[in-house]
DNA sequence: TTGAAAGCGCTACCAA
DNA sequence: TTGGTAGCGCTTTCAA
């Protein structure tokens, strides 16, 4: 590589080669070793293994030898002799989500604490392109997997996914799946069900009785079991929603905008609170109704679910479910790093939020 | 690790050993070419390599032998054996926030099409700690370490990232940076000057003369780049804010929340409208308003800079400066790639839009 | 078209 | 407390 076009003033030492392909060679172990006159063993001993039985001496000929090379330990080199990585993979649908990023977060810091490194896929695309990201992580030998937000229901793929998980976790890998609860692998099971059922006493109880529901493809399973608890939830007091009244959209912000979009369109009839299967279309939703000319809040109540920070910057505020989304990201890691023989479900409790969205009736 | 609870059908062959710490190894090379009875060197190019110059019979016993032990290659043992890993590093501060976590999105998306895998680094701490972890990231021999948001400016330790930097690159790295634009390697350069200093043009044609600002510390480079802008672009009309109307908080939605209360609680004045420098702490900052009887937009204008996806779903909407954050992140991947050799920097012009949250004076 | 074998950078065992 | 050395899983010459 060349170095044009930079007048570099800094403390960075000028390149060797004029030859504009050659790249100056990372120090390696050897080259320290050499450096400080010392064997391999006694460099390694020191920069990596236990400092303890080496002579003092050494210790500091070493050090200074890896410093004044800018020695870095080749992580491959050290996971592959090791037998071992200090890896953990994270796979999520959409890093720009709140509610990914929001256990990602969490999951990052718990690695951090544990003195691993998060590497990230995002699947975006079909059950698949899931599938073969996995394959893909495996190859790292991460210490764990942990797999959030996954279409793994009712799909092809998903028993080849089981599969692969299986063979990874049998290799001695630790799997951890976030919100998927019938599945043999350590989970961080959110009371989805719970919670939306929760959410219909309470809004029942606030005075409402005409309901329209926002909600995700059905292979989500996230957002099927938000919707069934809901249902059942209402249902408890003999009410239906109506056919025509539940929309199923993308889950995300712009999904939530064209239910709410839709919704307005076709009329509101006597619906008196459109629920959405998480705060993020919720928000969308309401935004949608304000561009179509209705006011959230008083013509149409909402609600949402996950209570992510925006909840409480939109106006009005939004009624919801608090799902303790760092949280589920620590709990996932502290469960892969467990290495419990048993494959163990960690529920996450959620609470409903009532806010200015759903003003008693 | 035991194998309770799940009654596996499958392919899998049963575990080895009763103890319950042992793991089934993991299918290597050897065993696909043993399996197929061919040598590693032929299961090795069918399986990595170029299938070419293999007898299609090999072919398929390779493929099938590979197929039936689940074999995954060894990413480290590639990387060791190649020289190279196709890993890109990501060094964001924040995932949670939509700032770092749109320019992810765009990362990782380029990233997958580049066939990479990104690794996702958190620094939340200090510089120092943004240091430690570039060392760690070099340790994996990334292709590339794109650092976005980093609080480099007017550090001790700043020479030590550079030179960090450098050595990484010397080695044949390839390092890119997000909107610092003063040092010698590949960046992009998002406007926030230009921008900040369009909006304060904006606002002033808007009517607006009496401004407060809320900012972030200083060493946060966007944060003063956008400040300075807005200032200058004040002093164009020989406007200026007085210090008792500058807030410093923290770079998020609570430091703008803070900074909000605080300028509600010490009273407007004469105050007409309060800029912060991104919209996250803009949104804050209007919801603490609110929470102290304050209308955003009548009592107070707000702008904010970044234009993320909830400048729209507040109310009232808010006026901002667009950046293509996840555009920045796609750029960043590309520079990544491209192996120039001169430092080359990319710019990301900005553009302001006014919305409800500033209203014609 | 194939296989033997020499590494890649590091760790860890064993003997000194 | 040290150094020699045998791998770790893979790629890639080089001969056959």
């Amino acid at each position: 590589m060349h170095n044009l076009g930079m007048e570099d003033g800094s403390a960075a030492p000028p390149r060797r080669h004029g030859d504009a392909a050659s790249a100056e060679r990372q120090a390696t172990l050897h080259d320290v070793a050499r450096t400080a006159g010392v064997s391999q063993a006694t460099a390694s001993r020191v920069l990596n293994g236990s400092t303890r039985n080496v002579r003092q001496e050494n210790v500091a000929r070493v050090l200074a030898a890896a410093a004044e090379l800018n020695y870095t330990p080749h992580l491959s080199a050290q996971a592959i002799a090791r037998g071992a990585t200090n890896t953990a993979a994270l796979v999520v649908s959409g890093v720009d989500d709140p509610y990914f990023s929001s256990i990602a977060g969490g999951v990052t810091q718990a690695a951090e604490a544990a003195g691993l490194i998060v590497t990230m896929a995002v699947v975006d695309r079909s059950p698949e392109r899931e599938l073969q990201i996995v394959r893909t992580l495996r190859g790292m030998r991460p210490r764990a997997i942990i797999l959030t937000g996954s279409r793994i229901d009712g799909t092809d793929t998903r028993d080849a996914l089981v599969e692969e998980l299986d063979a990874y976790r049998r290799a001695g890998g630790s799997v951890v799946l976030v919100s998927q609860y019938d599945l043999p692998f350590h989970t961080v099971s959110i009371d989805n069900y719970g919670g939306a059922r929760q959410l219909a006493r309470a809004l029942v109880g606030l005075g409402y009785r005409r309901f329209a529901v926002v909600r995700a493809h059905a292979a989500l399973r996230t957002s099927r079991d938000r919707c069934e608890g809901f249902v059942d939830g209402l249902r408890e007091f003999n009410i239906d929603v109506e056919e025509r009244f539940v929309f199923e959209s993308e889950f995300s912000r712009r999904g939530g905008y064209a239910a709410g979009r839709e919704l307005a369109r076709q009329g509101l009839g006597d619906t008196e609170l459109v629920v959405a299967v998480s705060d993020v279309m919720a928000i969308g939703a309401m935004t949608a109704f304000r561009d179509a000319g209705l006011v959230p809040g008083r013509d149409i109540a909402v609600a949402g679910f996950d209570d992510i920070g925006p909840a409480v910057d939109v106006v009005p505020e939004l009624t919801s479910v608090t799902v303790p989304l760092r949280q589920v990201g620590l709990c996932a890691m502290e469960l892969a790093l467990s290495d419990d023989d048993v494959s163990r479900v960690v529920p996450i409790s959620t609470n409903v939020v009532l806010r200015d969205s759903t003003p008693r009736r």
